[in-house]
RNA sequence: CGGGGCGUAGCGCAGUCUGGUAGCGCGCGAGUUUUGGGUACUCGAGGCCCCCGGUUCGAAUCCGGGCGCCCCGACCA
């Protein structure tokens, strides 16, 4: 993409209403903009980071072993009087009215369709397990939506629902999305650390919160030091293995929010004890028959017996990562994005465009890249060498391209590393190599 | 939902107390200059001063009402 075509408006100067980090920056990369309290246009470079971010999700969810499906974010109110929440769940949820006077609202999660859908298609215990999901716009109508996309009332979010004939079995498909989510958050380059939570008005006797650690974090956590040292990713551990000692193993090593911590009870000597503050950005619970059985959501079962069934939910929010990753990994000049997230893999800075030695070599090695498909994004604007550092610092890149007439007099371009402030001087050729590796 | 603050050019703000032709910086357009970390200068465009009503010869400014947004707290993916 060159930057002269492409719809990037960034701010040199810190919007007023954006206090925390990731607000003023996503906000000043022109990520985002806001429409109204709590709710967010996603401009293209923010559009790119929340599609690959929802996208490592999707795969990690189908790798678990769940089936994608898309429910509409509007769903009719006698839904949710059948469950017993539509009174419950008061101000937060948007209802509004359609031109026949029909009750609706604007969905805040799905439990209640997805147990309709499945018990109206589901009927043998031959059926299960199954575990279905969807990433789709939410919305909670806040008391107080603050710090841009981290807290909106419009936000996406994937939201799995597994269905099980026994709870030993509804353990497991909690435990593979406790595995999931490991590795999801993992390859998305941030240590998520599960802990025990409060089930809250979900319900459910079985509940953890997925917190990364970040200074900005809204809540204090508090961890065992092992956690900073573990890497999810090498764990050898497949999804229909048992995954009770692998599950075992990570919940004992102590990991509490603020409201589950208490000091005097606390397993962790102080001196292996971390805190720190924390955001949430996952929250798997087994809540067993809380919905299917209001809902009236069985099976027939191998004696010819009526089950109702083991539920759980598993969320993530998607739309709060990207705001949730830069809180993690920024410094003074701007977002350094993982790898894995990040809009485009390159930015190519032409140091002197209109030199037609800088032109042709910038034109060179941008058509090579894309050949290679790496993700570049070209800075090709006449401007000023200093707007373009600090623009592509800003929307932070993982590798900056320099080409510029004093490099190009040796035949060198330099390549910078976002992450580290690293840079190499090397030949044209090598870049691309390394880039397209 | 309690407490506080703010709405003036795309962004950041001054002007409001004490009513009298709407300003500054950045950004934007044209040009000169400069060319490896937000260059300098010249010229220029850009405003329902949040909205409605009132007071007044005259309102961004005073008064009344409304709307929006932000911050602290309680609540939350």
């Amino acid at each position: 993409m060159r930057l002269t075509k492409y719809f990037l408006p960034t701010l040199k100067e810190n919007p007023a209403e954006a206090q925390i980090v990731s607000h003023r920056f996503m906000l000043r990369a022109g990520m985002i903009r806001q429409q109204a309290a709590g709710i967010y246009a996603w401009l293209p470079l923010g559009h790119r980071v929340l599609r690959k971010i929802e996208q490592i999700v999707r795969e990690e969810q189908d790798a678990a072993g769940a089936q994608e499906l898309l429910m509409p974010t509007i769903q009719p109110a006698e839904i949710w009087r059948e469950s017993g929440r539509y009174d419950d769940y008061g101000k937060e949820m948007l209802r509004i009215r359609d031109r026949h006077e029909r009750e609706m609202l604007y969905g805040p999660t799905n439990e209640e369709m997805i147990t309709l859908i499945l018990r109206n298609e589901i009927k043998s215990y031959r059926d299960l397990p199954k575990q279905l999901y969807h990433i789709q716009w939410k919305f909670r109508d806040e008391v107080r939506p603050r710090f841009g996309v981290m807290r909106g009332r419009e936000f996406l979010m994937k939201d799995n629902y597994s269905f099980d004939l026994t709870p030993e079995a509804a353990r497991h498909s909690y435990r593979q999305m406790f595995l999931a989510y490991l590795r999801t958050f993992a390859r998305m380059g941030m240590k998520a650390i599960p802990m025990r939570a409060d089930t809250g008005p979900i319900g459910g006797d079985l509940s953890h919160e997925f917190i990364i650690l970040a200074d900005t974090g809204e809540s204090q956590v508090f961890c065992h030091k092992d956690w900073l040292e573990t890497d999810v990713l090498s764990q050898e551990v497949g999804y229909d293995d048992d995954l009770a000692p692998f599950f075992d193993k990570y919940t004992s090593l102590y990991a509490a929010t603020e409201e589950m911590h208490d000091p005097a009870t606390c397993p962790v000597p102080a001196t292996d004890l971390v805190t720190r503050r924390g955001i949430e950005i996952g929250h798997i619970f087994y809540f067993g028959t809380k919905y299917s059985k209001p809902l009236n959501a069985t099976v027939t079962g191998p004696d010819g017996e009526t089950v109702t069934l083991e539920m759980g939910s598993y969320g993530i929010g998607v739309s709060r990562l990207p705001a949730a990753i830069i809180e993690a990994s920024h410094d003074e000049n701007g977002i350094v994005w993982p790898d894995p997230v990040a809009p485009f893999k390159v930015g190519l800075i032409n140091l002197k465009a209109g030199d037609g030695d800088c032109d042709r070599a910038c034109e060179t090695l941008y058509a090579r890249l894309r050949a290679k498909g790496v993700d570049v994004l070209y800075d090709d604007r006449d401007q000023r060498p200093g707007v373009k550092f600090a623009d592509m610092d800003l929307i932070g890149l993982p590798w900056q391209l320099m080409v510029g007439p004093r490099g190009l007099k040796a035949g060198m371009v330099e390549l910078k590393r976002r992450a580290t402030g690293e840079r190499v001087e090397l030949l044209p050729e090598d870049a691309v190599a390394r880039l397209s590796a």
